[in-house]
DNA sequence: TGTACATCAGTGAACGCGCGTTCACTGATGTAC
DNA sequence: TGTACATCAGTGAACGCGCGTTCACTGATGTAC
């Protein structure tokens, strides 16, 4: 079945990967270990050669996902100097990865994935935490620059930011693709905007025209 | 092991209020017929004389919360005659629903519970329309009195503010009640506000002091 | 009021499927001499 | 350069557990005569 013979860790990569795409597409419910094997081309049982359980495989899909997060906030930090820029790049990226797959409001936001070992309980809140911890790092970020009001607390901002894109993400798979999350993620940028922008003249008006 | 005998419009009511209660505490994952016929007092098997399957049972469990949530909604409106009255109301209740029990996010916004039946998806589909186009109404009505910015979308402002509160709801689930989801209500109720009251000169003083 | 019968909620044993996991094996790859 | 050996990724059969579901049954309840 397997075409060669390929370098441990090559394979574990390779196996989280495949992991992470079932995820994405069909959910973790339907993350089999059979399943998995099959998309890299192996049998079921060779998945044990490079983890030593499923719960180990999907620690390490956990940490994959935990990479590409990671990796989103910091190209909108290159790609912007300013906080609100370095925001408004983070939640583009975070909605086009939604729209590529569901990994995270099935790996993150999803119950499911709690009610399993508290090992992995534990790991998704790192997870969480350190994107939440991120963003409010902007946050305070955009408030030492006066973009963001000083009084806001930034956690809260920060969840109101995840807030922003995650209930509309699960509608618009519900809808199976009939809901503009495009254009409600314009329209709910606009709204975070009025939420926690310094007011000026300017923006005070801006705010208004939709 | 039964008690007694129940009538069985009695019994339906009572199994599927156990299985919200697995659901709520254990998550959907975890719901299991034994489980369920353990807390009604039955043998796996007596379910089926009320249930055609499983997933019957699920369905009637699904009206159950739709029946609560449109209950919170009309006690809203009944309390308060004003629009940004009622959605904080009804906001209050979602946040008192949370801490009672997760049944929210782990059967409307658990990817766990679309990736069943496409008709099991449907109807948590017809339940979150349902709930959102509520809300919906509530920020028209908001907007024809005048306390909400006629320029916003009433969409856009419901799937926002029910993202005021699902993520936050996750979080506190995944840290264990380590975080204070009321004092998180409180804070991002008023930055619901300021994304969506009209402009008035003493409410936006009363937005910048926290 | 009492007796015979129908109804139907509840029982318990058994089945079968999916799926994670184990284990003895095979055979390709790379190394030592 | 060639041969013997160790290593280890990959295989396939089998196991066992959880769990939804079926089915022939039992016995309590309510009704008809």
């Amino acid at each position: 079945m397997a075409e060669e013979k390929l370098d441990s860790q090559l394979r574990r990569e390779q196996i989280a990967e495949a992991a992470l795409g079932i995820v994405a597409s069909e959910g973790l419910r339907r993350l089999s270990v059979a399943g998995v094997a099959r998309r890299v081309g192996l049998v079921p049982s060779g998945i044990y050669r490079h983890f030593k359980s499923k719960e180990a495989m999907l620690q390490a899909v956990l940490d994959l996902l935990a990479k590409r997060l990671e990796a989103n906030v910091q190209a909108a930090c290159e790609e912007s100097p300013d906080a609100l820029g370095r925001l408004k790049g983070v939640y583009l990226r975070h909605v086009r990865f939604i729209r590529e797959g569901r990994a995270i409001p099935r790996l993150i936001f999803s119950d499911d994935v709690h009610s399993g070992h508290p090992e992995r309980r534990r790991r998704v809140l790192r997870i969480l935490e350190g994107y939440l911890g991120q963003i409010a790092r902007l946050v305070r970020q955009g408030q030492e620059e006066g973009q963001i009001r000083a009084g806001l607390n930034p956690q809260t901002v920060a969840l109101a930011f995840v807030g922003m894109i995650v209930p509309a993400a699960i509608y618009w798979h519900l809808t199976e693709g009939g809901f503009d999350v495009t254009q409600h993620a314009a329209r709910a940028w606009q709204l975070f905007l009025t939420a926690v922008a310094a007011e000026k003249p300017d923006s005070c008006s801006a705010q208004c025209e939709r």
